[in-house]
DNA sequence: TTCTACAGATAGAATGTCTACGGTAGATGA
DNA sequence: TCATCTACCGTAGACATTCTATCTGTAGAA
């Protein structure tokens, strides 16, 4: 019974909005997948739920293009895993995409809650 | 000379974002396909500009799915155009798009700009 | 010894946007 | 009258990104 339905089901990402998680992610310091992927479920509130399938994908992006680097480590939880750093464009590229968002967020606002 | 940096090229619609944006252009009042990119750019502050490309699919997707009617009329321009309504699943849509739409900013807000 | 949490990764489908076309018909001015 | 502009309609195919589904493996607790 009770199929209950959950308005609290995950949010699917929108285009091109992981990206600027993942970055904003490695912001405090270097991280690996794993704790990327929780830390976004936990500062979102849960609201987002990152699926590997996409994950991994968006890392090897921005390494391509050189907003992150990579390397092997141990955890704390003495397990191998590969920790990824900010680089100084990586960090740009974060400035540039908030603002991006910013600005899309306004717009979207302008039409859906015009005020005045 | 000036091939100045422009700060205010086209935001491109993040995915699914389109949808909702039609819905509510067409909570004034039935409009044309035309009408609606108009009204879309207008209102976002030219923010957003339309490729058709985007839009008509965009538009047989929700006639699809029920939350549009459309019918041929003649524009005040007098040229044939097609009228599209919100039907009654299209409002409810349009609210349901729009919470999930302000969930998402709000995820997307807790992660970016944390407060507190 | 089995289970859960930690940690990595890929293939292929699905989705929706963009680029780049192509077309008709009224209005307007030379 | 002729050209051009603007108002309108659309489609095909490329492209990027996400999701679903699947796979591999270890540490530590029960």
């Amino acid at each position: 019974m009770s199929t209950v339905d959950d308005p609290r089901e995950p949010l699917e990402f929108l285009q091109g909005t992981l990206e600027v998680l993942i970055l904003r992610s490695l912001q405090a310091g270097p991280n690996h997948a794993y704790g990327i992927s929780q830390f976004l479920e936990q500062q979102s509130g849960h609201e987002f739920v990152v699926d590997n399938g996409s994950l991994y994908p968006a890392l090897q992006r921005l390494l391509q293009r050189g907003w992150l680097t990579a390397e092997w480590k141990v955890s704390p939880n003495s397990r191998r895993a590969r920790y990824y750093t900010l680089t100084a464009d990586g960090r740009e590229q974060l400035m540039r995409e908030s603002s991006k968002w910013q600005r899309f967020v306004e717009a979207m606002t302008r039409v859906l809650n015009p005020e005045g």
